[in-house]
RNA sequence: GGCCAGGUAGCUCAGUUGGUACGAGCGUCCGCCUGAAAAGCGGAAGGUCGACGGUUCGACCCCGUCCCUGGCCA
């Protein structure tokens, strides 16, 4: 059988369809969202719990610390491997997160040329001394069509590009590649919620994350290097909370931005699985959900 | 009832010593995204400047009255 993959907003129940699925078509759950990928970011990050995955294995969760950096590339290489393990095994995959660039990572013909911490730093302890506008000129002599597609701005992306050229001796390509056919013939799935309503229940996920012990899961990871990883501190709601413990510890605030961030993210998120032709769209609130999922996915 | 402060974008507030509001942050909408992606970046739409009257060539800014909000005093 083909895997199956569900993606789509954050809260909207993504992550019990594909326990529900799983358990449908004698499958595995294959993590996709960037953050479950954390040992011990469990409130925060609304990862199922023993129970809630009802037997069903999960993969591809809690297998960093918070100490270390996310990569897309290394998310690449381990869902592949764990993928083809299942389907060598017959179990069918499910695939489930709201990253949309790990489930291209994974479902797309993506290279990702190296990366060399020495180049990287040099490179960002130059920005930091002439600023993005002077390097983004640089990319515009080494590569003007990265440095057409990269705005000025957006000292990241014009970090890596400069690296990749300076790694490889290649133009950086910055455009994705048109989505040709899922790796694997994996079937799309895709859950959103009418705007409003995904806004509430937004809400009322953070404000359950608080009340189950969010800070409480931040303050025990301090001591674990929460701080200090590049990637983890900055996970929604982690980093609110950081900056409030650090701050005014002013708590309701950190809610309440949460909130906000939460909410911006979702807009992204949609903005960028919207495009993928090949996502069956589905209403999360309809009654006959599952029927619908059952359907499209043993297509 | 009196005194004081204030009523400018959906919200919080800048601002113009009178010459068509360069407003800002947040929110909203839209878009981009190849080793940090729950990250990073860009664009757009929103204002009869509380109401009415007056002064003036011209008022959001000056004068008067009124309405509303907050505080203080009776």
């Amino acid at each position: 059988m083909k895997p199956v993959a569900v993606v789509g907003p954050t809260a909207t129940g993504k992550s019990d369809v594909g326990v529900w699925l799983a358990r449908r078509l004698g499958g595995e759950v294959v993590n996709a969202d960037a953050m479950q990928l954390y040992r011990g970011m469990d409130v925060g990050t609304a990862k199922l719990t023993e129970a809630e995955r009802q037997g069903v294995p999960h993969h591809l969760l809690d297998v960093l610390d918070v100490t270390e950096t996310a990569s897309v590339a290394a998310y690449q290489r381990h869902a592949r491997r764990t993928v083809e393990n299942l389907l060598a095994a017959g179990r069918v995959p499910v695939i489930v997160g709201g990253s949309g660039l790990y489930v291209s990572a994974l479902l797309d013909d993506l290279e990702f040329p190296g990366t060399e911490p020495a180049i990287r730093a040099r490179l960002e302890a130059e920005l930091a001394d002439v600023g993005a506008a002077v390097l983004h000129a640089r990319l515009t002599e080494q590569d003007p069509v990265a440095a057409e597609a990269i705005l000025p701005g957006n000292s990241r992306r014009i970090v890596r590009a400069l690296e990749v050229i300076e790694l490889t001796g290649r133009p950086f390509s910055a455009t994705m590649p048109k989505p040709g056919p899922a790796r694997y013939g994996t079937i799309l799935l895709g859950l959103d919620r009418a705007a409003a309503e995904l806004d509430e229940r937004v809400e009322t996920r953070v404000d359950g994350m608080f009340d189950r012990g969010l800070v409480d899961e931040v303050r025990g990871l301090i001591p674990l290097g929460l701080r200090e990883g590049r990637t983890a501190g900055r996970a929604l709601g982690y980093q609110q909370v950081l900056a409030a413990l650090d701050g005014d510890g002013d708590l309701d605030s950190a809610r309440a931005e949460t909130v906000r961030a939460t909410r911006r993210f979702v807009r992204r998120q949609r903005s960028w699985f919207r495009r993928d032709k090949r996502v069956n769209w589905l209403d999360a609130a309809d009654p006959d959900l599952l029927d619908a999922v059952a359907e499209l996915a043993v297509s």
